[in-house]
Parts: C-alpha cells; structure tokens; sequence
DNA sequence: CTGGATTAGTTATACGTAAAACCGGGACTC
DNA sequence: GAGTCCCGGTTTTACGTATAACTAATCCAG
C-alpha cells in the first residue's frame, strides 16, 4: 500500500535483496540479466518477485558511476525551432532508443551552472556527442570535452571528428539546376543562406560548378538570414536589381523561398508563370504554400539517425563509414517553363 | 602537452588534490564554491590553479550518486516537429540554464533498454518532470515513476499535477469570435484537432459559450487530424456540405488553417474575400502564407519557462501559482468583412 | 571415496564525490 | 594562565551499483 506510492523511500538492490532472501550480488545479476548459470530459475524469480512487489527502479547514477559510462549521446544543433533539425532529434532518437541509448540536446546538457560552458563535465554523462557544423559557436566547446565526437553536414575533406554524416548537397544542387535549366531558365538568383557552414559553402560552389558548362546562363547572388522576412527581403533585391531580371530564384532552404514567393507576389510577379522559385529540405510548408514548392529532400530524420548508429559504432569500437546521404528532387507548381515570363515584366 | 589533449586519461579530484598537495576533501570544497571561511584564499587558487592545468571536469555520476539529485528534468512532449513545441522546449531549456538545470527530452530520457517504459529508471537520474497533456500515453509511465510533475495545458479542474501552466485559450477563443461576429460573420466553421486534449476540448467548449449569444449564429465542427492535408480535407467538407456555406473557417492551429486556405482555393474561393479563416499558435507559418493568417498568438517559450519555473519551484519546496497565460489575437489578411462574399457561392 | 568440475551463490571492493566529524594550533577573553 | 573559539584544513564515510574473487555444496568419473 506504502511501496507504490508518489513518495515512496528509495528502494535499491539491497532491499529487494533482503526481501528475497539473497545477497544484493545476487540482485545485481538478475536484474543485470547476466544470470544464466550464476543463479538458479527459482532464486532469479523470487528477485524478480520483490523487485516488482518493493517497486524497484535502478539508480542510474550509481550505475554510470561503476560502469563509467552512461550511454547517452549529446545532439547538438544550432535550434529545435528549425524543423529539419527537429527531424534529426527525431529520427536521432529514434535509433538511440534502438540501442537503449539517450539522448539529450544542446543547450542545457546537464546544466552545471548558470554560466554558459554546457560541456564543463560532458566527459562524466556523457558518451559521445553528434555535432551540427552549423551549431559553430559550440564546437571549441565539444572539443574542449575531449568526447568521441560525429559530425553531421561538416567538410569531409577536413575530417575533424570519428566520423562524419553528410548530405549529398551538391548533387541537390545539380538536380535543381538541370531542372531549371531544361525549363529554359538562364538567369537564375541564389538566395543564399549567410551562414558561414559547410552546407552552405557547397550549395554555392555546386551551383557555380554547375552553370559553368550552361551558355548563357547567369548567376546573381543574394546573402539572407534564416527567416523568412530574409528571404523576402534578398528575392526583393534579386529581383528588382540591375542587369537581366532572374527568371528563377534558387533558394537555400524552404523558408527562403517562402519569402521569396512573398516577394514575387509584392511585385506583380506570378509563381511559376513570372518567376520560378525552388527552395531545401522538402518541409511540410513546402506544401502548405501556395503554389506548391519544387524543392530539394533532404532526409532529415536519416541524417538523425545515420548520426546516432555512427556515433554507437563509435563507441563499440567498431569500424565507421563516413557517408553522404542521397538526397532527391521534388518537382512541384512553384518551377514552370521560363518561356512564359520572355514576354517581358509586367509594370513593376 | 597531454592532459589537454583529447584521451587524457579521467582527472579526479584525488589527482588535483594530489597537485596542488591538499586532501581530496579541499578540492571537493573548493570546486564546490562552498569553501568561505573553510580554506584560504592561497589554498583555493592553488587547487583551482591545478584543476585548471589537469583539465579537471567533477564527475557528474558520483556528485548525481553523492547529493542524490542530479538537477535534470524531463520534458515531456508529443513531437518536436510540431514547432509549438520546439518553442515550448526553448523556453523550458532557457529557464532550465538560468537556475543550473539540465533538460531532457521524452522520448529516450535515459534509454535504459530497448524496451519502451523510458521512466524505469527516472527517480534515479531525474528530478522532475513537465508534461504536455498532448502526450496523454506516456502519462501513465509518468506517474508510476513518481517524481514532481507540473502539467502543461491541462485541465486546472482536475489537477493530476504538483503545478499546472495553461494558456488562456477559451479567452483566445472569445477574441476571434468577437473579431469574426463584429466582421458580420453569423456561419461559421471549426476545424477540429481531433485529440483528446484539454486545450482542444477548450476551444470547442468555448466556442459554442460565444456563439450561444449571437442571434442567428450557425457552427459547424469538422474534425481533422493535425497536419496541413487534414486540414484541407476538413475545410473542404466544412465549405461544401449542406446547410449555409461557412464565411469564416476557426481552425485550431495555424497548419490546419493553411490547409484551410488551400482547400478554399481548390473550391475556386478567395481568401479573404470568400471565407475568412484564422489560426492558432502564429508560427512564422502564419506570415509565410499568402494571405498572412489572423491567428491567435500563443506565447509557446513563456510556457515552458513558466513550466520549468514551476516545476524547479516544486522541487525547492517553494509555493507554486497555478498560472493561465494571457494569450492574444493577431489580425492579418485572412479575415475580412463577411459582407463581400454575400452575393453568394460563386459556381463550385 | 577422492578430487576436479560445476552450480549457486556470497563477500568484498571500487567507482568519484560531498560533507559530517574531527583536530591542531593560535588568538582572545576573563 | 586556562578555557573557549575560530581558522584551515584532514580523515572518514556514504551514496547504490557491478563485478572480481572467493566458497560451500553437489556431482560424477576413476
């Protein structure tokens, strides 16, 4: 009547221990589940009967203590509240939970204190951490923690950790490019992501890359932040720049091109019919825009768990495969021949 | 040369201790900033001075083992895509961060097994727990592991919790009906979340409370499930089934509402000059579409700020006010005067 | 019936920390 | 000059677990 309750006392191994009768050695291998021929069927049931009837849980902290280890991972990312980084956390979880693994998030790892410093004593609680390279202002950090370390979207020429999990960002950019161009587009805008990371870097070089064998074609760039408004702001200026008005802006992300297509629409201009726009990462508000968004997949969640299964091979010691993830173009309304806007802009 | 290196071998207390020739307990004193007028200022930089060099990190099992806390709290949420509560977490982790407290994420807190019950072991590696009444199946287990729970959204009639934050939806609901009603709205529709969840619960309630004392007012509810394609399925149920055709569609969430605007859309009606519709939450979703949503703006970081608040106050044994947010309608260009689309349905 | 193997446990110890209890020696009080 | 107090530490112990090392009893081969 007492043992189940909120505010029962602690229970360990040496009272269930006490009440089956054995000593709490004995407890420690049933519930370890390492028993097999050091305890008899009827001794582990009676244990696994008190545990049950006192409500035993295992303290964890003494666990990681004895054994040195906690099996639980850091994911670090720069911010839950861009999606496709919710979707690592997912698809990150999901294949911890796999492998009775956790996972905690940056910021706030274990909180040693009010000051910043969350890996003060990452060595302790944690096993491993899989890092976002866009989360930069962290990684003096993690390295400071001196912890098996996995890092997702990082250069892998410059390998800076056990193991990297990339996108293959560059044959994205390709897809979009062939695409827009087989629509007849030549002059084309990047609404580029400001952002000093890797996968940014290389969505600018595959695209210059990629125009290099089209004649004709022309590139302008244009610098935005992450939001929204930023897209808009830099379509804006892609649009209403000098030189030939683009026909087709190619985006960094889908929120970008979310700002882009309100840009568009601000100045008379028609998507797909005016100007096509393409966006990144395929998230629902690809298809809650209006048109629909032609936009490049990015399989967030086997990011996720790419990341977690190398960063668990890591820490078995076992061998890892640094690879690049396939990523996959989805051509919706928001791209159309370029043919339609050569009659000339409307009256901006 | 080695100890800042990466595989330096576990520094311990006793080592610092070792350096800077005092016992481990004036190091422990030390490190734990508890030492005023127990050992002098010499003997403390000395030993800071040496944990400085060995790259000292306290073991955080042993203090967790040691103190019986470990200062981490679990947050507990159906999904992190939904960016509500991304936004919820946010806020959670930054109180969290001021008071020293670490945050983990249902699911996988502590994945002790491959096994689901991730709570098997949470009295011991956790010192609380805040929990959306939107992950209703993980309660149960929340219960059983009997730690301090403040509830999220939750019926404050039936507190199962320590404390409980809510936001104020059924006033939300009031100032978009008064917005709708004082538009000359008279049929409207709501589309449904269909979870069984107090905020849901609240809406439909408090609807029909507002609506009961509008002469001529007509509600149709159409349920739907969470994401933008159910919306759009509901909306298109709710604008072309019999009876008067809804002028304005509630939707309880900003991505049904966008699936509103589209299903509007396929119908051949404008928004807003058809049908009005708003939202719920004001994601920047609600200024990505075109038009910008009216919606109610949920302040999703003030509520896992005030559930960490709560929870951190619960576990200092300090008194805890039950809370509602205020919450707060923001009008855009989704809702207009009813009048317009009076001349009737154009041909569907 | 003896002695190595096997079975079914027990005893003892270590993980690294926090803090209670203790202690030597000066300073201050009366 | 003796008692008291405070300063600046040290010694010791406990937190709960996992496991290495040990042991008592049984079994079976020779």
């Amino acid at each position: 009547m007492r043992e189940r309750g909120a505010a029962a006392a602690r229970v360990t191994s040496r009272d269930v221990a006490h009440a089956a009768g054995v000593s709490q050695a004995t407890v420690s291998l049933v519930m370890g589940g390492k028993w097999r021929g050091r305890v008899s069927e009827r001794t582990a049931e009676a244990v696994r009967s008190a545990a049950r009837d006192l409500g035993y849980r295992p303290n964890l902290a003494a666990r990681n203590l004895r054994l040195g280890r906690t099996r639980t991972a850091l994911l670090v990312v720069p911010a839950l509240t861009n999606e496709f980084f919710a979707r690592v956390y997912t698809g990150a979880a999901r294949a911890a939970a796999e492998h009775g693994v956790g996972v905690v998030l940056y910021p706030s790892p274990e909180g040693t204190g009010p000051a910043r410093d969350p890996f003060a004593s990452a060595r302790a609680t944690l096993d491993g951490v899989i890092a976002s390279s866009m989360a930069a202002e962290a990684l003096a950090d993690i390295r400071e923690g001196g912890l098996p370390l996995v890092m997702l979207d990082s250069d892998p020429e410059r390998p800076e950790a056990a193991a990297t999990v990339n996108l293959d960002i560059a044959d994205g950019i390709r897809q979009v490019t062939d695409h827009l161009l087989a629509l007849g587009h030549r002059h084309l805008a990047h609404i580029a992501a400001d952002i000093d990371s890797w996968t940014f870097r290389v969505r600018a070089r595959a695209l210059a890359d990629a125009l290099r064998g089209a004649a004709g074609a022309t590139l302008r760039t244009e610098p935005a932040g992450l939001d929204v408004d930023a897209g808009r702001q830099a379509a804006e200026r892609a649009l209403t720049g000098p030189g030939p008005r683009p026909t087709a802006l190619i985006c960094d992300s889908d929120v970008l091109a979310a700002g882009a297509c309100k840009a568009a629409r601000r100045l008379g201009l028609r998507v797909p019919d005016d100007v096509s726009v393409t966006g990144f990462d395929d998230l629902p508000l690809a298809t809650a825009l209006e048109p629909e968004l032609t936009t490049v997949r990015l399989p967030a969640e086997a990011v996720g768990e790419a990341g977690m299964r190398a960063l668990i091979a890591v820490l078995d010691g076992g061998p890892v495969a640094t690879r690049a993830l396939p990523v996959e173009l989805v051509v919706r309304a928001s791209t159309a021949d370029a043919g339609r806007a050569v009659s000339g802009p409307p009256g901006v």
